[in-house]
DNA sequence: CTGAAGTTTCAATAAATAATGAAAGAATAG
DNA sequence: CTATTCTTTCATTATTTATTGAAACTTCAG
């Protein structure tokens, strides 16, 4: 396979794997524009390379940079900015999980919380079906919760680290 | 809190969370419906409580039955179908990775195998940088496939069953 | 300053996705 | 059979989400 089309078979993959995971399919496409760019790019490169308007360009870029996947970098004698992407995936994957733990676990659990206590009969059959699986939910989410802060975290803890190795 | 006032901010929250992950925000609240429902109830009930169409209804308890979360019911003496959710969230969650692992990560996989063959000089710059960053996000990847499949199979293994007791 | 080069914003528009509801299709009691 | 009850389909419509592009804004060299 040649260089280009594999560029584009890859781009085109991640932006599909992005939709279908709740993420802008352009934003994806730019973050894998990115991973494989050799050099960072400009604003202009990546409407180029992705056939995009500027200003999707623009707000792609800048969603990219506030999930802390992509960084500016100005280039010394150039007025333009340029735009790269981490390439160590492991750090990309641990940033969207931490992202994606604040953005959307933590406020289901605080739905979870507020939602655990119904008033009422406790004999009642509803309200008890409710509360048996409300705790439960919680159960499984809080696990899931702290199982990726574990993950994020792993990095600063030798003990986790090394027994993610044993996942290899 | 009241019950009713509870079951619509869960079904709520179950929706949002749904819709953040690439499933249909409809779909998560049929879900919601079933998990919290104390008995199992028909398409008519689902369409009332969530106001939705008929057709809608029935689309989404397709696809929420070809996930295989929710399974029809025949009760004896009705005509009619009553449908109902598994209330187990860790067997709802492994099915949930299951379906995702096989829809998406897996054509990632097969494309990310295809792409890392490129033809060309090997000590030229960019297929040099290609071809390591194809390295490394096919190596997150594989991981990320491999521990899935260890959480899917985890109810079939002690030894990982009372490894992941230590995560609780 | 001033103007050229670059970036950001946002109302308008397009595209993608989901929902409706009426009609067609099944299943079954009588 | 066939009338009734229930389910499924799918063309149409509505809603949501993404994209465009021109205008406003910013930055900075001269």
């Amino acid at each position: 396979m040649k260089l280009t089309e594999a560029t584009e078979k890859f781009i085109q993959a991640w932006g599909t794997l992005g939709s279908s995971w709740g993420i802008n399919r352009t934003m994806a496409q730019v973050h894998a524009l990115l991973l494989i760019a050799p050099e960072s790019l400009s604003a202009e490169d990546i409407m180029e390379k992705l056939s995009i308007s500027r200003g999707n360009a623009n707000m792609n870029i800048r969603a990219l940079m506030d999930w802390g996947l992509v960084s500016k970098e100005l280039k010394p004698g150039e007025r333009k900015e340029f735009f790269s992407a981490e390439k160590d995936i492991w750090k990309v994957a641990t940033q969207v999980m931490k992202e994606r733990r604040k953005r959307e676990l933590e406020p289901v659990l605080k739905v979870l919380q507020d939602v655990s206590v119904v008033e009422g009969d406790k004999k009642n059959k509803d309200i008890k079906a409710f509360n048996d699986t409300i705790k439960n939910i919680k159960g499984v989410v809080t696990k899931a919760d702290k199982t990726l802060e574990m993950l994020i975290k792993a990095d600063e803890s030798w003990f986790v680290a090394s027994f993610l190795k044993l996942l290899k």
